[in-house]
DNA sequence: ATTATCTATAGATCTATAGATAATGC
DNA sequence: ATTATCTATAGATCTATAGATAATGC
């Protein structure tokens, strides 16, 4: 039946398919016919709805980055939260989808993430950063980011448990008094990672210093 | 020819080859016989070198972060220095073979990692660093490392030139504007995201403050 | 005329195993 | 006997295009 009345495929459908079989079965098992099967047409068919198999990936990239909002927060002196969350909610975001975290690295087109730089941009500006810090700022939360969450979301899970696997204590004595003295989740570590990068920046301007926890002090100058 | 006097393949000629092919034609270019071709045997006599083509693949992350060497520096208060270099190290390594960047995040076997953590970890111990920041430090320099090189890795060589690419000064002006008060290259913006954020982890510690700079300041407390 | 599917198929690969074979070392 | 190659091949895919075809909307 060449023609139904009413199309069976759709990009935002093929999108959502493609990523349940990233989702369960592992970015291996994806490909065209595989996702044309799901969806119980015809691997050619798809080629109507996207020009080629990378223009598929890249639309599954934008799916899994599509899905984390932007904070909601005033600008001020605790704009280093902005990120906090921003960071939490982008780490959130792809570990819903870890499989395909190794799409985000090579599929995604940096001019989206970009409209939100310029959010962001504005937003340092509004809470009174320096405008000689944006970038450092913008870069090092995109590396930041993007980096800690994909290690996170390609660690096997058998090693997600710990921080550090398979740690021996007889040939790794330094290594194991670390991990004991540490109480802190994976999850926290991300977290503190990014204040201490933020409060690490602005550790010689003036001001807006960073309040960013409640232990969090001012710099002397 | 079913025995030669001298073996044809050895795995570090293979795994020397298949990196060359990596780096010159790309990952995508790889396969198992495009690697029996380059080296001048069947494919299938590799398999008797190793046992699949992902072990052959985790030979590769191996090589590329063997070349690593670690920093030679003695412990003390200029600590954050040896994880300065470190990190530069590892940048340097891994764009040498930028095309390889995604096996890393795949292939790459924790437990290399972690021989040299132990190694930090008691450098940290006799740089008088407390205990509980031992895996902050650790975990936040794995994170930042290696995903701030793999972003770094996959950039077109087109947007390598500039920090963002393509920023529209009429519908992005902040963006343009932090873009102009920026004088960092992208090796730069590494290295003073490494320091700033391992200023950021000791800023409520007593001591030893990192003195990361030469602008580098002693918190009060 | 345009849209959205289908069938058919070119054409190129891949990974990996089984089993033969000759050189080497004991 | 073991080592290190080879040949042959199973078996499974893939990506993508050409061209047919029927439903829809003008």
């Amino acid at each position: 039946m060449p023609r139904p009345s009413k199309p069976l495929i759709s990009r935002t459908a093929a999108v959502a398919a493609a990523l349940e079989i990233i989702d369960t079965e592992g970015l291996e098992a994806f490909s065209v016919p595989r996702l044309a099967k799901h969806l119980g047409v015809q691997a050619p068919s798809l080629y109507y709805h996207f020009a080629d198999k990378a223009e598929l990936m890249s639309a599954v990239a934008l799916h899994v980055i599509g899905d984390v909002s932007l904070p909601r927060r005033k600008p001020g002196p605790d704009w280093p939260e902005y990120f906090v969350t921003l960071g939490l909610n982008f780490r959130t975001g792809i570990l819903r989808h870890r499989n395909a975290a190794p799409i985000l690295l090579q599929a995604l087109p940096r001019t989206v993430l970009l409209r939100r730089y310029e959010e962001a941009a504005e937003f340092l500006a509004a809470s009174g950063v320096p405008e000689e810090l944006h970038v450092q700022i913008l870069d090092g939360m995109e590396r930041l980011s993007l980096g800690a969450v994909l290690t996170e979301a390609v660690r096997s899970p058998g090693s997600r448990a710990t921080i550090f696997p398979n740690v021996d204590p007889a040939s790794q004595p330094a290594l194991a008094r670390a991990l004991a003295a540490n109480d802190r989740t994976s999850k926290r570590l991300y977290e503190e990672m990014i204040r201490s990068f933020l409060y690490g920046v602005v550790r010689d301007a003036e001001l807006p210093a960073a309040q960013p926890t409640a232990q969090g002090r001012r710099l002397t100058s």
